[in-house]
DNA sequence: ACTCGTGCCGAATAGTGTGCGGCTCCGGCG
DNA sequence: CGCCGGAGCCGCACACTATTCGGCACGAGT
């Protein structure tokens, strides 16, 4: 993981389309050079793959939330089974298991706020595990699509 | 937006570095018209880009939190300012401004849990405007890098 | 029936990915 | 000090790919 392959990486998250030749070309190497090293941060599972990146609204997903949501008793099957459950719906866009007063956030993304409702009621109040949930619901946001290594 | 454009939309969130061909092929239609369904789906800002998943670890950011924050007060200015100041920190993945109890949810990732500590007091604590502040650190998480359209 | 517009196709060409042999650099060792 | 071995980079050649463009088929409107 020295200086090129973190220009890889860089370059890569910013655009993980562009040719290898103008990759190699950006960053002063030869191409074939270039190649070897990217196929090398596949390997190692630096780089676990590509995705187009989708404006929501055309998926018409124009509303999005994030639920806390505590569950009731917290064990490890009752986790993993919630986990299962809420990431396998279409409107569930990512799940995190937290540590603090609530156990869990899911990212959810829906057409509107009635359908955020419906979620709610229909997916989360239906399940006994859930002893409660609060919503937020989301007015901006920024995401970075580039990292760069730390210290 | 019919169902040929979804297709490619669903094929390239899960592998936006498949060749044209072979998408085409996957989808049953001849590469140039792929290559120009792909290009109008990109003028139209359905696609709005091509980004490299990276492992966090691989970058030394081995410990990744949701941080809540209030602010004071939570005007305009503050709120654009906050979200600017955090969105420019390395350590900071996302930033959303939500509703409810608290105003702004930032996703951070951060070598260790040192490193959050050091996160907190050095560039959240220190700062006026911030009433409050709660963090929760992610156990795991599952994010989907592939999504249908509702209804 | 005719025309126009739209979208798809297939072929041709320019450009790209990929494997491979050889080169250079550098550290280890007699 | 000279030699050796390995690692990494390079450039070339070939197969494959992107991209352009003219033509064709289909459906709507007149």
């Amino acid at each position: 993981m020295d200086e090129l392959d973190s220009a890889i990486v860089r370059e890569l998250q910013q655009d993980a389309r562009q040719t290898n030749r103008a990759l190699a070309h950006r960053l002063g190497v030869a191409p074939s050079t270039c190649l070897e090293r990217v196929r090398l941060l596949h390997r190692r599972g630096v780089i676990r793959g590509y995705h187009a990146d989708i404006d929501p609204a055309a998926l018409n997903r124009r509303v999005e939330a994030f639920v806390s949501v505590q569950l009731r008793p917290p064990s490890r099957q009752v986790i993993e089974g919630f986990k299962a459950a809420m990431f396998a719906l279409p409107q569930v866009m990512a799940v995190y298991v937290v540590a603090g007063e609530q156990d869990f956030l899911v990212h959810v993304s829906v057409p509107s706020l009635d359908a955020l409702h419906s979620f709610l009621i229909d997916r989360l109040t239906q399940r006994r595990e859930v002893a409660g949930f609060r919503s937020q619901i989301i007015y901006d946001s920024a995401r970075k699509n580039v990292a760069a290594p730390l210290e």
